[in-house]
Order: C-alpha cells, then sequence, then structure tokens
DNA sequence: GTCTATAGTTCGATAGAC
DNA sequence: GTCTATCGAACTATAGAC
C-alpha cells in the first residue's frame, strides 16, 4: 500500500476520478432519476465527455450501482457511529438524529427517494439492491427494537418486525412528503412517531 | 344528453376508447413508469398502433395526467363511501380498510409509487399533481384527527396536522417495501400502527 | 378513427486518434 | 485516459392515405 506521502500511483489517481463521476452521477440521478439522465449530463458534471465516463464504468447499469453501493455504505457508516447499537428508545433516538442529518441533504435523499420508486418496477436494475436494502434494514432495526424488549426497556409482547416495518415506513413516507413540500420538517413530525411508540413500547406499570 | 337505450352517439364510442387507452396506460406506466413506458407499449396493451394512441391524446403528457386524474378519482371515491367522514378512530378504520383494499390491487399501488417517485424530480410532469395530492390528503387527514378531538374522542393537545402526515407516511412507505417484498401484509402492519395512534391519542383517564 | 410511413430527437455504446 | 466522430437503437410526434 503506498504511503500518503508518495506521489498518487496511476490506479490512485483513477481511484479520484471515479469517485468525481459517481458524485457527479449522484447528483444527476437525484435530479432526473436513472432513465431520465443521460450520462451526457453526467458527464457535463464531472467535467469530461461522455465517452470519457465509459472509460471508468463499462455501462451506465454499473455506474448506477457503484452509485448505489457508495451512498449506502456512507449512510450506514453514520447509523453506526451513533448509539444504533445500544438498541431501545437510544436506537430510536439514532434514529431520529439520522432524519434530522437528512434534512441537510436534499439530494441524497431525493436520489434515493427517486430511485426507490423507479426501481419498484419489476425489470429496473436497481430492483434487487432495493429488495436486499430494505431485508437488511428491517433485520436490523428489528433486533434494535428486540433488544429493548430483552433488556425490559419496551413490552415484551409486541411484534418487533411489524415495528420495525413501521418504523421504516414512516422515514420513506416523510421523505416523500418533504421533497413535495420542503416547508414540512422531517425531524419534527418523525420525533412525534418516536414518541408514539415509545409510548406504545412502554412496559405497563 | 343521449338516452342509455339509444345507439351509442360518436363521442360516446370515443369516450369508450379512450378509457381502454387509460386502462392500458395505467398497466404501462405502472410496469416501466411514465419514462420508460413506451407510448407503443400503451398502444400494443391497448390493441391499436401508437399514432392511434396519440389521435385520442394530445401528448403522451396528456396521457399521463388524464391517467393521474382518472385513478386517483377512483380511489377518492371508494374513501368518501367509507365511514372516513365520521373522523376519528372511525376515520382510521376507514384508511385501514383501504390499506386492506389496496393489497388486492397491486398495480394501482405501483403506478403511484413509480410516479410519485419519478415526480420528485423537479422537471418531471406530475411533480405539481402531486404536491396538490399530498397537500389535499393531509388537510382533509387533519380534520379527520381534529374532528376526533372535537368530539372527546381524542386527546385535544396532540398536533393533527403532523399526525396526519405521519398517516400518510405510513401508508405510502408500508407500500414501497410491500411492492419489494409480497410477503409482507401492508394491512397487518398498518393496523398496529392504528392501533399505536389510538392509545397515543386516548385522552387521559 | 385508425392505419403506414417517416421525420426529428435523444441516447448508450463503440472505434480510433492523440 | 480523454478526446472526436459516429453507429444503431428507441422514442415522440406528424403527415397523409383510407
Amino acid at each position: 500500500m503506498p504511503r500518503s506521502t508518495a506521489r498518487p500511483s496511476s490506479s490512485a489517481r483513477g481511484e479520484r476520478t471515479r469517485s468525481a463521476i459517481i458524485r457527479a452521477a449522484a447528483t444527476v440521478f437525484a435530479r432526473h432519476g436513472y432513465r431520465g439522465g443521460p450520462l451526457a449530463a453526467v458527464a457535463t458534471e464531472a467535467a469530461m465527455t461522455q465517452p470519457g465516463v465509459l472509460h471508468h464504468f463499462a455501462s451506465k447499469e454499473d455506474l448506477l450501482m457503484a452509485v448505489l453501493e457508495q451512498r449506502d455504505r456512507e449512510g450506514t457508516r453514520r447509523l453506526n457511529e451513533s448509539s444504533w447499537a445500544d438498541g431501545g428508545g437510544a436506537a430510536l433516538d439514532a434514529l431520529h438524529d439520522l432524519v434530522a442529518h437528512n434534512g441537510t441533504t436534499p439530494e441524497l435523499v431525493q436520489m434515493f427517494t427517486v430511485l426507490v420508486g423507479e426501481s419498484v418496477a419489476a425489470d429496473h436494475p436497481a430492483r434487487a439492491f432495493f429488495t436486499d436494502r430494505y431485508e437488511t434494514l428491517r433485520f436490523r432495526t428489528t433486533r434494535a427494537v428486540q433488544r429493548g424488549q430483552d433488556s425490559g426497556e419496551f413490552r415484551a409482547d409486541a411484534d418487533a418486525a411489524t415495528l420495525a416495518a413501521l418504523v421504516l415506513a414512516v422515514m420513506d413516507g416523510l421523505q416523500i412528503q418533504w421533497l413535495l413540500d420542503p416547508e414540512l420538517d422531517m425531524a419534527t413530525r418523525f420525533a412525534v412517531f418516536v414518541d408514539m411508540m415509545k409510548r406504545f413500547l412502554a412496559p405497563p406499570a
């Protein structure tokens, strides 16, 4: 592995170009969707020509998958650095922090909302990605609720999997409404939902 | 106005053709989205040629708007025939019935989910339609919650507008997850949310 | 009112020079 | 590694016969 003081190797420079293209593609896909966003627009955004983009990615579809995986990793990293892993009410608070942060990154939110909508169509290249993503998110959120039940913070007789699906649903649904009308504050509304769920899960006195 | 026993007038036959095209377009847009669904596919689905479709609609965009308004009217009619207008818990139960019914019409649900995702992009022709639609739905749902507060069924110190936004968010979010994984039952999960919200809104004993 | 034919674009991908 | 040039496909919309 090259030391940070060394002149960047050819492949390291290549990685930087790839990153710039991924950033540009995220912007274009957020604004116009995958089908509606031409490679030429990605190229312009990355200060290149369209064949230049395809020198770094075999196809537009390849670029799409690279964008999705990159942005997904960034979002996941954020959660992992929070109190998410503690489970229970702390995990719900961590999700609230995430929603508040998302409110400062409309482009990222819009990209995922546009692409998940497109990908619901059976033949969309990102369909499998999103199916997997939701399965993983539901699994992890279910575990966070269960952790709260195991510790006695939450009632044990609630269906953790259903509640996990509801949490993710609220996040997605609020994003849609926020993107259509930016006046709407996601974090404030999500806080009410978290409050509602905590009361619902409070063990009987 | 022609009597029902009369031979259908030319314009009545024209209306039937328009309806058939709208039905065909709804199928195609649900499967591939607006941008991804060619007029030729709509034509095939309606057993016509592509210029035949454009004889009845000035442009693809015109057809899209006709599809949206038609399908929206159908959905709204269903709600109006339920206990929705009573407000309060009865209105929430009416929404649950709607969610259960939606579970039997995946094509309709998919069409709206795909199109709302696409339309979040600023330049999409359906953007204004969906912005208005959510504003209207939020307004009507807010009123339903307030009606419950006025009657004393619900606590008066809850923010009806926020709760309305949450209800719509859950519906949309569950639809996304259901379309990506049809194993997930929307109605069962929505019922848990309704239960949670009713407890949250129960007046203090 | 529906057809065939086609104009006029736009786009993804490839070829090949530098 | 980036460019210019271009191919070939797909799509909306129009023209005009029947």
